[in-house]
RNA sequence: GCUUGGGUGGCGGAAUAGGUAGACGCACAGGACUUAAAAUCCUGUGUCCCUUGUGGACGUGCGGGUUCGAUUCCCGCCCUAAGCACCA
């Protein structure tokens, strides 16, 4: 056994061990409890980053804790190996994504296994996998059997030159991210499950899992969801030859608003360039309104770039519509501002009482009516804002109605109650929910995703492929242009099948599925990952979930995380599984962020090794030049990334410093929910501390060996080491029940420096101080491990002799001795008036009698008092005392 | 604009049922060891003031308030990050 700590050597060998012992396999146990440890399954890319390697660290860091503490963890590992990188690999490298995709996930399972991670590899699952996409198929099949999947045409962005989709991404400023062409919206046909079915019940759910959720995850999810609660209301369109022709019925328009109270104040109704009513009564329309209407059509149409303050535009299509309330005639306008897509696609336009309708008036000169008064004000004045004590140009709070016939002083809650029930009653509206979440489409014309099993045939027409012929797979390749439709549909093995129904020649769909569905029951098919029959046993599912324990980037916050709950709650219905919520408690670590260097000279960043960069002693950048030409060059901190030159290649760091130091490192740094800024210079603290740990273990060992069962009080040293160790056990195990990953590092740290501090020889020390040593690094080994296991395995193994590893032996998280943890003196403070002037020693559970006399009798104090009243004495006990005093 | 976080030394960060602000680490400075360097170990390190002390004042974004006592609670601002955004 090497007395130097060589990190490569020993880390080789404990990832050998546990692999040939399969330490980390779990294995059902119902006599012990069980936690379910999940990180987000990675993408792979090919190469982990260092965001990677600090979710991954926090997460082993917690499944090592909940073992040593006896639990039967299940902490498992996958790929979320379908996407859009592996077919661009495709389309520019010709090779194929199967081969590619296959290879970077060797590549980084080999790099995950360098940091030592526990996981259990055993069920690794890969989403690009027939074995894994037949369940997606699966639940595609059983969502259609329960209505939560259907088809529909959808506008989507659409570049004419390569034939070929865009996401909003790759449409960005209205053209094509390839070729530059403007971007068209096309109607197609594609596949939405109905998570809008779930709206409230996703939105209910989160009083459950509120507590262990990040608030802003929750609040993103709300805002996406966006429940809003007001009422519909129908205006009878009163020009319209269209309908009242045809039917002999008079066409309306319905509106929603969350502001019935203010429909008084309604100067207009304002509807969408699509919506029905223009479609219906277009022939009737001046020309000039006509070139308006399909003016603000294609600039609604065209994708806008995120805080792109669009001006209001409209057009007076010389419709009008009845206010059911007020019987007063108003104009239809269409409104640039209004979308079909939310809502009722219509508006009631009340400039006095809405930011956006004031806009619309003031440009186009249509009446403000205020019919809202503020509450504060005891008498309503005379609804001529102008001149009103509360004279702001809008009122958009509520408040008291005027101006409003019989609603007249109401309160805007009792109206809105009121006027939606009156409608309701008399047939032209009614009390209304509305959402902001759409269904979620998940057709993607592309080739590297889980085919939908669809078929359509001539005679049949659009027919599920049976659950017998799961999966339909993908085939080995397909021509990779990057232009036309999905691949898929140009390979015709794929394409020509026959109908289940018919057995007659027909067609598959040649769309494939989003990826995040493979994201959204992952980690129930970790709980049973070679069940051939069905996605997961559901009795094995429920011995392991719901997770305890999620970890992963924000970025997730709405999309993979509201899908996933959406997918528990079809589970559910499916009687799969028979909880609501997946998913107990969530951490959003933030991102591993460092130095990028920007020149302006070469228009883009640059390798830190061109810049010459001064530092003031204090370390502040003085100046920053390229190494060629000392031109300026921009420093930032910034999330890691190739195209910015700043990212740190964990292996390199794995490579110099040990998988155990990064991980440290990693966690050691910041609270795992902040930004963590990487810097080389930090990982060294890391480094130097685990050498310390070693060197001591070394030292002592064989004198370790001796350590007998008797604890010996009288010797002050030993006594006071071990009050240290029970001390730190007692907070780590807190931290780790807080889910505090940094703090831990720095108890241990301390508890390190108080064995540095003490001073005994090994050959020369007494029984107790063996004792109290042995005790103090037992201890330190076990909590360390789940920060540094390699080290800490080895250092195990020479203070115990024990070579399987501490996990075979089952060792256990050490508790704490409440008593020993006590302090035998305290140090108090006390102050006069609030400030501190002296301290005191004293013994723990002094009285308050005793404390009070002990203060008034210290000499720093009489100092500061005499000559003045003594008020009072406040006393704390254990914790302070202060004297107040007047004069 | 709306929503939600966050502002503590040169830096990352500790500490809040209100009770010694700055744990731990980095960086820096001085010293020991060494022919020398590295490594290691020791000491110091919030700011300012003086009579250099078991000294004093100030100090947790800013301004108020409550309290014997506020980084912590309340009110009003400022800055910053993220998400959403013509959502009716």
């Amino acid at each position: 056994m090497d007395e130097k700590y060589f990190a490569q050597k020993i880390e080789q060998k404990w990832q050998r061990r546990w692999a040939e012992n399969k330490t980390f396999e779990a294995v059902i146990d119902a006599s012990k409890e069980k936690f379910y440890a999940l990180e987000m399954l990675p993408y792979p890319s090919g190469r982990l980053h260092m965001g990677h390697v600090r979710n991954y660290s926090i997460g082993d860091a917690l499944a090592w804790y909940k073992r040593l503490q006896g639990f039967n963890v299940l902490h498992p590992i996958g790929w979320d190996s379908f996407g859009q990188p592996a077919e661009q690999a495709a389309i520019k490298k010709g090779v194929n994504p199967r081969d590619w995709t296959e290879d970077n996930i060797k590549q980084m399972r080999e790099q995950l296994q360098r940091l030592g991670l526990s996981y259990d590899w055993s069920r690794e699952i890969a989403a690009h996998r027939p074995e894994y996409y037949k369940f997606d198929q699966w639940f595609f099949l059983k969502m259609l059997e329960l209505g939560l999947a259907y088809k529909k045409m959808t506008k989507v962005n659409w570049c004419p030159k390569d034939q070929t989709t865009l996401s909003n991404e790759q449409a960005s400023g209205g053209v094509c991210w390839r070729c530059g062409t403007q971007v068209e919206k096309k109607d197609i046909a594609q596949w939405f499950l109905r998570i809008t079915a779930y709206a409230e019940e996703l939105l209910d759910g989160m009083n459950e899992i509120e507590a262990g959720w990040a608030e802003r995850v929750l609040t993103m999810q709300k805002n996406w969801i966006g429940k809003s609660e007001g009422a519909t209301v129908e205006f009878k369109v009163q020009s319209s030859k269209f309908k009242a022709e045809e039917s002999g019925r008079v066409e309306t328009i319905r509106i929603f608003t969350t502001r019935i109270d203010t429909i008084y104040g309604a100067n207009a109704v304002v509807v969408a360039p699509v919506h029905p009513v223009i479609e219906n009564n277009f022939a009737q329309f001046s020309d000039d309104v006509k070139t308006k209407i399909a003016e603000i059509k294609s600039q609604q149409e065209k994708p806008t770039d995120y805080g792109e303050e669009v001006e209001k535009d409209g057009v007076d299509t010389g419709l009008k519509a009845i206010n059911p309330f007020s019987a007063e005639e108003l104009p239809v306008w269409v409104g640039n501002y209004v979308m079909m897509e939310y809502g009722t696609g219509a508006v009631m336009s009340v400039p006095a009482h809405d930011e956006r309708d004031l806009e619309f008036a003031k440009k186009f000169g249509l009446e403000v009516r205020r019919v809202i008064e503020s509450a504060e004000l005891t008498e309503p004045d005379s609804g001529d804002f102008k001149n009103s004590t509360n004279s702001r140009e809008w009122f958009t709070d509520y408040g008291v109605l005027i101006n409003s016939g019989e609603w007249s002083h109401q309160t805007s809650e009792e109206a809105m109650r009121e006027m939606s029930e009156f409608a309701e009653k008399n047939n032209f509206g009614e009390p209304t929910v509305t959402y902001r979440i759409r269904d979620w489409g998940i057709s993607r014309q592309r080739f590297w995703g889980a085919p939908i099993p669809i078929v359509y045939c001539a005679d049949c027409g659009t027919v599920p492929v049976s659950f017998d012929d799961l999966p339909v797979e993908l085939p080995e390749s397909a021509p990779f242009t990057g232009v036309g439709e999905s691949p898929l549909a140009k390979v015709p093995e794929f394409v020509n099948t026959f109908c289940p129904k018919c057995k007659q020649p027909a067609k598959r769909e040649t769309d494939t599925m989003d990826t995040f569905v493979d994201s959204s029951w992952y980690y129930f098919r970790y709980t049973d990952p070679h069940n051939k029959s069905a996605p997961f046993e559901p009795e094995i599912a429920a011995y392991w979930l719901p997770v305890e324990q999620y970890i992963g980037g924000v970025d997730h916050a709405v999309m993979h995380l509201l899908y996933t709950r959406f997918w528990t709650k079809v589970m559910r219905d499916l009687g799969l599984v028979d909880f609501d919520e997946p998913i107990r408690k969530l951490l959003t670590q933030g991102m591993v962020v460092s130095e990028s260097y920007y020149s302006d000279r070469r228009a883009g960043y640059v390798y830190s090794d061109e810049v010459n960069i001064e530092r003031d002693e204090r370390g502040k950048i003085v100046s920053a030049t390229l190494k060629t030409d000392d031109s300026p060059v921009k420093v930032a901190v910034e999330k890691m990334s190739k195209s910015k030159f700043n990212g740190v290649d964990p292996d390199d760091m794995v490579l110099i410093y040990g998988a155990d130091a990064v991980r440290i490192f990693a966690l050691f740094a910041a609270p795992a929910e902040n930004e963590l800024v990487w810097l080389e210079t930090g990982i060294d603290g890391a480094v130097r501390f685990l050498q310390r740990v070693w060197r001591f273990v070394y030292r002592w060992k064989d004198a370790l060996k001796t350590a007998s069962a008797c604890a010996d009080a009288s010797n002050d040293g030993a006594r006071k080491l071990r009050q240290k160790t029970h001390q730190t056990i007692k907070r780590i195990t807190e931290n780790f029940e807080s889910y505090q990953f940094n703090t831990p590092v720095a108890a241990l740290m301390e508890l390190s420096n108080a064995l540095g501090d003490f001073k005994v020889e090994p050959e020369k020390a007494s029984e107790s101080d063996v004792f109290a040593v042995r005790e103090a690094v037992e201890s330190l080994i076990l909590m360390l491990a789940p920060y540094a296991p390699h080290v800490s395995e080895e250092l195990w193994q020479a203070v115990t002799g024990n070579t399987d590893g501490m996990l075979a032996s089952g060792a256990k998280f050490p508790v704490a001795d409440e008593d020993l943890a006590k302090a035998d003196e305290i140090e108090i403070p006390i102050q006069v008036n609030g400030k501190l002037r002296s301290r005191v020693l004293i013994a723990p559970e002094t009285s308050k009698e005793d404390l009070e006399k002990m203060a008034l009798a210290d000499a720093k104090i009489c100092e500061y008092t005499s000559g003045k009243e003594i008020v009072k004495v406040i006393i704390v006990p254990n914790r302070l005392v202060n004297v107040v005093v007047k004069g």
